[in-house]
DNA sequence: CCCTGATTCGC
DNA sequence: GCGAATCAGG
């Protein structure tokens, strides 16, 4: 396999969607993860989120020791990293709300068990700070089924080559699958989605007795394996 | 162990 | 330029 155009599009619209390595190689097909992380580099692709960043070697160093220069001109207010990530299979027990005992002091919530605090309706969903949010259900791994498709069967959807950062990159359908695509709305700014899938995607967490229906699951429900 | 990305280095 | 091998953090 070589690196076309339209496949080193292809990587570079993964990569900074915030797909890993490995869901791009398979995506892409014919090539290892080494070789994609490998073009990737060489594409100069800014290796984002990389659980394995040793440490930033200061290389400013050699100028001014006594000028620290406190604060340059912080430009990106903050990139809560967003993007569809978490590549696992979300689990399907949601895990018991963890005690949250210990550490800070400022949530001191009475232990009481509270008397059903229904915090959302239907449709709409809380907003927050993107740092207090809850997990977003990760939507859609999107691992490949049936070998890339070049040239998909979809007129006038939003493809994976069409992804930007203004789009809403909430995944339909099933990678592989002929008419996969994304929402393509425009996002709820700060968040990768448009404001409904941000809906879907950021659940308040309700007790477990009044969750009724399965959680809301992305890219058209599980996948039959 | 598994995963991840980074880097090296022979090709 | 490419990517397997290797490294290293989580």
């Amino acid at each position: 396999m070589s690196w076309t155009e339209e496949r080193i599009d292809t990587l570079k619209k993964m990569w900074d969607s915030g797909l890993t390595a490995t869901q791009i190689a398979e995506e892409l097909g014919g090539v290892s993860r080494n070789a994609v992380i490998g073009k990737a580099h060489r594409l100069g692709l800014q290796s984002r989120p990389s659980p394995v960043k040793p440490n930033e070697p200061k290389a400013a160093a050699a100028a001014e020791p006594a000028a620290p220069k406190p604060a340059p001109a912080a430009p990106a207010p903050k990139a809560p990293a967003p993007v569809a990530a978490a590549p696992r299979a979300p689990a399907a027990e949601p895990a018991e709300p963890v005690a949250s005992a210990a550490a800070s002091g400022d949530d001191a919530k009475p232990a009481a068990p509270a008397p059903v605090l229904r915090s959302v309706g239907p449709g709409g969903f809380l907003r927050q700070n993107p740092g207090e949010q809850s997990a977003p259900i990760t939507p859609a791994p999107p691992r490949r089924l049936v070998p890339a498709k070049p040239s998909e069967a979809i007129a006038g959807k939003t493809s994976l080559l069409d992804l930007n950062d203004r789009i809403c990159k909430w995944p339909l359908g099933h990678p592989g699958e002929p008419d996969f695509h994304f929402c393509g709305d425009k996002v709820n700014p700060g968040f990768p989605y448009c404001v409904a899938h941000c809906g879907h995607a950021y659940q308040a967490q309700l007790p477990r007795r009044d969750r009724r229906p399965p959680p809301p699951l992305p890219f058209g429900g599980p996948r039959v394996r």
